[in-house]
RNA sequence: GCGUCGGUACUCAAGUGGUCAACGAGGGCAGACUGUAAAUCUGCUGACUUCGGUCUUCGGAAGUUCGAAUCUUCCCCGGCGCACCA
């Protein structure tokens, strides 16, 4: 308990506002405090990044403070400016609801939505979705424009005189609002949403008098500051299969391996702090892998992962779930590969032949002919690409 | 509405009548190296091909020309400036 206790207000955490002796003194006190996190549900995927704050409710909601996952339904439609390439997709409000079922059943890995503390799914519509005009006045007269040009991206535009529209000034208003609306005790994020959570920070102390604290979490990135899921094959998706999951971890940079254990499992701190230097890179990245795995499956699974990837890589074994193909004995290796979709055309396949990247394990040969015929066995194309022809 | 600049492949971005399937960068895909990676180096990155070529692409449509991504006209979309309205 102690321990837990210990590492609440520390582990992952960005910074605290108004500061953390502010929060601990709550804590201390017995208060149990309502928290929420705001989740955009612009994709039927939750990832990584959204389960570090998550991770962070799961251990309040622990101590028995009171958790909500806010659906950002209402602010979806208009588009976070921090992500700026974001077109602003009108969500149905069906999406929404199956966006919302997935995320439910991922997250539960996390934390609990039954038993005597549950926590709660709340939607944003409801109470933006409802406010007239004068009310959006009001609530818009509560910051200046020199605030929110405070903010980098804003910043940025002004800049490199691209436009910001004015809805986008809205977003911070419509995000910090939500706050208010809920009456709640605290908000978390990751640090990019700093300035929305902030700015609810300033609306709650406006209007309601009462002083919000905000916790945000530091974002799972190696230490050149290159985040995680820019290129999306590392960003693992909760819907990910353990195979997945433990791959991709594993093609992590080693930068990301201490950040990673910090933000993701539940080592203890100090002992993380030991193994930092005793292990080689390697060794200590599958660990990680293997406990990610476990998070969100379980053990037994994520041995299983971890056995998977050993035979794929380390043994350069066929990997168990090889794709099987039928193919006719007349048949080019072509065609079958391209009926397939092992490869996208013919001219890709010829490129492949032609750098040497499609070995069949069979014999350990290389494909050196591109309009060669087909003859059964596994087939390892790249890396990663891997089928198993059988002739019938 | 007026003026002006722009719309090029996955993205950014050259090219401004033939040598353009289109420079370069990023990304992606492969190969080498390795500790799985990353980094580095190398190759590839529209499709089809009997490997000679052929076909389809540069916002859209029409046109000028032997020949257009490149010129003309119209249209659509975006930036910036100005005006109008209030």
């Amino acid at each position: 308990m102690e321990k837990t206790n210990n590492e609440l207000l520390t582990r992952g955490i960005s910074s605290i506002y108004p500061n953390r002796e502010f929060l601990e003194n709550k804590i201390k006190k017995g208060e149990k405090l309502t928290i929420y996190l705001g989740i955009d549900p612009t994709g039927p995927t939750l990832h990584l990044g959204h389960a570090i704050p998550i991770k962070k409710l799961s251990e309040l909601q622990k101590e028995g403070h009171k958790i909500i996952l806010l659906m950002g339904d209402f602010t979806a439609m208009i588009g976070d400016p921090t992500d700026k390439g974001a077109a602003r997709k009108q969500l149905t409000h069906k999406q929404v609801m199956t966006n919302l079922k997935n995320y439910k059943k991922q997250a539960s890995s996390l934390i609990s939505f039954t038993g005597k503390n549950p926590a709660q799914i709340k939607f944003n519509s409801k109470w933006l979705g409802k406010m007239n005009f004068e009310e959006v006045l009001s609530l818009a007269s509560n910051m200046t424009v020199q605030q929110m040009l405070e903010r980098d991206m804003f910043k940025k535009r002004v800049e490199e005189e691209k436009p910001i529209y004015l809805h986008e000034f809205m977003y911070p208003l419509m995000q910090g609002y939500d706050s208010v609306a809920m009456k709640v005790d605290g908000e978390i994020g990751g640090n990019d949403q700093t300035f929305n959570m902030l700015c609810g920070r300033d609306l709650m102390k406006t209007i309601s008098g009462k002083e919000k604290f905000v916790i945000t979490m530091k974002l799972l990135e190696d230490n050149s500051g290159k985040k995680m899921g820019k290129t999306e094959g590392n960003m693992i998706a909760l819907s990910d299969t353990p195979e997945e999951m433990y791959g991709k971890v594993m093609s992590w940079t080693d930068g990301m391996i201490m950040p990673g254990f910090e933000l993701c499992t539940n080592i203890p701190m100090s002992e993380l702090e030991a193994i930092d230097k005793s292990f080689n890179p390697r060794d200590l990245k599958m660990r990680l892998a293997k406990e990610i795995v476990s998070i969100f499956y379980n053990e037994k699974k994520a041995k299983e992962a971890q056995e998977n990837w050993e035979k794929t890589f380390s043994k350069k074994e066929i990997p168990e779930d090889a794709q099987e193909i039928k193919a006719n004995k007349n048949e080019l290796l072509v065609d079958v590969f391209l009926k397939n979709g092992i490869v996208a055309s013919k001219s890709e396949f010829r490129r492949l032949v032609e750098s040497g990247a499609i070995t069949n394990l069979n014999n350990n040969k290389k494909v050196s002919l591109v309009n060669g015929g087909v003859t059964d066995g596994v087939y390892r194309t790249g890396k990663k690409r891997f089928c198993k022809i059988i002739i019938s």
